[in-house]
DNA sequence: CCGTATCCTGGAGGATACTG
DNA sequence: CAGTATCCTCCAGGATACGG
């Protein structure tokens, strides 16, 4: 049994599901991996998430302290950028992983 | 956009993760790791899965041509042995990057 | 530009009882 | 031993409209 931010888990395996499990929040780690990206920009990426997805699914990723979100600009419009952290960074493997699997699932065991 | 056995994905780390994502996949490749494990070894490594989810979850994989079902005896008591496939193995540095950051974050972001 | 507010739905997963 | 069969709950995520 594994303890993480109060959370249990019955697995290693789980808690990192746990953290970045769901359905969009790999896609956005994978889009941060080359650095920071506008609100705006990450939602061109992303042309099938709605907003309030993305807004919440960012907001857990900062809580988590995966990713950070600066703003740039008091007045509208607004400048806001989010990049990961440095414990965020500890999660590319991770990501490059899930990334190039699916890369070669594709390539490989097309049907 | 990635296409994959008839699904469509829009980055290919969401196609990973349609793959293997979910609360319990990941821990049932995680166990599978070091070979083949019958329906109630798995139970007892996941003591807090319940059967009909465990049942549905290995149903999954097995359609998806990630593990493969054996059956040893056609009368009861039934022996069932659940390994991986060669497509399934691919899927290992994927699975054991998810367990080790898991392990990682445990042991050096405590809390 | 960068979100939040509201309302809603589908399906993942749980509890429990039963079967070849 | 290795599952199914039912029934049920819960919440991630979607659609759309509006706000600082």
């Amino acid at each position: 049994m594994y303890t993480f931010k109060g959370k249990e888990y019955p697995c290693c395996a789980s808690l990192t599901m746990g953290m970045i499990g769901g359905k969009w929040k790999t896609v956005i780690l994978f889009h941060l991996r080359n650095g920071k990206l506008r609100y705006n920009e990450l939602r061109k990426e992303m042309p099938t998430v709605t907003e309030r997805t993305l807004s919440l699914q960012l907001k857990t990723l900062e809580e988590d302290g995966i990713i950070k979100r600066t703003v740039y600009t008091s007045k509208p419009p607004l400048k806001v950028e989010y990049s990961l952290t440095d414990f965020g960074q500890t999660l590319m493997p991770v990501v490059t992983s899930i990334a190039e699997w699916g890369v070669y699932a594709v390539e490989n065991h097309a049907d």
